[in-house]
DNA sequence: ATGAAAGCGCTAACAG
DNA sequence: CTGTTAGCGCTTTCAT
């Protein structure tokens, strides 16, 4: 592994030079070719814990989520990773998944400046943050002055359970996962219990924990539980919305009897079918207003404390 | 950021302690003591650049996926990352993604010592690979040194389409996307090819390129082409499968008039239902392996040069 | 424009 | 057992 000593002697040079090549600086044409001539020979590639250790910044943002098997998670992780990259960046990857080491192991992560940022999809709870390092959310309230990057959810919701009732849905059950921490996917939920009690309805939760993805087995659950006194679930989520989709579509007519409508609307184009209606995040978007906000911060300037991108409604064959 | 220096003074002893005391070298009680105090007095965390710098050991591995947004690689993605953390490793992720300028950052990164080994699961092509870089893919040939770790495609695919031929298919077709790259996957068409030879069938081959996920219309695509000959499909990959599930369903019995068969088994609990026939990729211990591999690398340990992880057949509702 | 030199923060070898 | 010192490879003054 050449470095950049090795470089100079065989350019001629001193390694002021050939970093002032490498980084821009102003260097004479004639020693400029020579330079790159040797970089060439040697096939160089500068150091980047040097560079790091030097300048302090270390071109890696960490993302934190709470596993990654699971689709929504990994679509925006996927938009993420292309927007760092654009800007110079690479993604580093920290599942914090009902690990309570890991936790630790993530806050010094954070303190060892091995990132030069992060971005929290985390529901899990953290001990303290670092006040220093530059930090954005999806959803989540971290802190008073991390911004959150999050959709419309209070709105969305409302709408969408709205239009339920509007077709004709009068029972219609909540169902997601437990909140673990402050987060902004609380809304949908609020949303959820004001329309009902807008309309008189009596609210019917059920809350389900995810851990490596979701099984079949919420959806006889749900049913043995409300089955008999539901018509409509909102689900805050795809995966529980296919589940159940899967068990309902057995034993209603979908929607006349049973009506379905998820959050998120990733899965879409993995399955194909059935097309469940959704309040459909707009997930590139929103991964690249967490970049911008996540560089605001790194470059000192002010940002936002809530930035909201706007999710439109996706009518499908389950409304 | 206090620094080692700062430790140093606040415990009066010299930085060489505190960095015995940090790595455990050997220490009198009482100064350990004085040292661990000042750390904690002044939240120090070793610079992660610096020690990096020293040791040429970065605690990182970089993972190099086509794209994150599928549900195998995210799968895998997770389960990787928990090895890796159980060795004290982070994961860096890249996603190649059909962008020949990434290809050349993937390979700086590799070069600049960034990470200390990395996994590849693109089916992208790369240029030419940094020898001296630990280096372990799956399903991927790579070159000749480099460990493959897979599961037993041809064995798996052989046994699953004489399966449907057993249960009466006489016309299966194969469908999966066209391979980019010297492969292990293509075992699997090799499998289709042989087996149908073997029975004087004749193959039906459909190729289709993944991009940002599937979509429907490569169901319909499939169907008006192929549709008035084929009894049985054999998907390499489980979104396929899905997405001409929900098309055939509408036109078939199912199984007895169309049986369907994937490769990797994931989405079944990110769905529910349908339960498709599928041969199941064991995926916890195959990054297992994949990361055992990639340490006997790094410490300079001989390791085969591929390793097989046996697929199982799950019997589901489409065979 | 460019060479020399000072460190970034740490580890490891060397004295004592 | 412990303090001192020499770099790891790079960027960035500071002279020249």
């Amino acid at each position: 592994m050449a470095s950049i000593k090795e470089v100079a002697q065989l350019a001629g040079v001193g390694i002021g030079t050939v970093s002032r090549v490498i980084n821009g600086g102003s260097v004479s044409e004639n020693t400029r070719v020579r330079v790159d001539e040797a970089i060439r020979k040697l096939n160089y590639v500068p150091n980047y814990s040097a560079q790091t250790l030097k300048t302090q910044r270390a071109g890696i943002i960490g993302l934190f989520v709470p596993v990654f098997n699971n689709p929504f998670f990994c679509a925006i992780a996927d938009r993420i990773e292309a927007q760092l990259n654009k800007e110079g960046y690479n993604m580093l990857v920290v599942c914090s998944q009902e690990d309570k080491e890991k936790e630790v192991r993530v806050l010094r992560l954070l303190a060892q400046n091995r990132v030069d940022g992060a971005i929290f999809i985390t529901h899990n709870e953290l001990g303290t943050i670092d006040e220093t390092l530059p930090l954005v959310t999806i959803d989540r309230h971290l802190g008073k002055d991390i911004p959150c990057i999050t959709s419309d959810n209070y709105e969305s919701t409302t709408k969408a359970i709205e239009l339920m009732i509007e077709k004709g849905s009068r029972n219609v059950a909540y169902v997601g996962g437990k909140p673990m921490a402050s987060s902004e996917v609380e809304m949908r939920y609020k949303a959820y219990l004001d329309v009902m009690a807008k309309y008189g309805y009596e609210p019917i939760v059920y809350y389900k924990n995810t851990k490596h993805g979701q099984d079949y087995s919420v959806a006889h659950d749900f049913f043995d539980r409300y089955g008999d006194r539901v018509d409509a679930v909102f689900c805050s989520g795809d995966t529980f919305a296919y589940l159940l989709y899967q068990f309902a579509v057995q034993k209603y007519e979908i929607p006349s009897q049973f009506r379905i409508v998820s959050y998120d609307g990733v899965m879409q184009n993995w399955v194909g079918k059935p097309d469940i209606s959704c309040v459909k995040q707009d997930i590139d978007k929103m991964a690249q207003r967490v970049v911008e906000a996540l560089f605001m911060r790194i470059n000192g300037e002010k940002c936002e404390k809530k930035v909201i991108v706007p999710a439109s409604f996706h009518i499908g064959e389950t409304i």
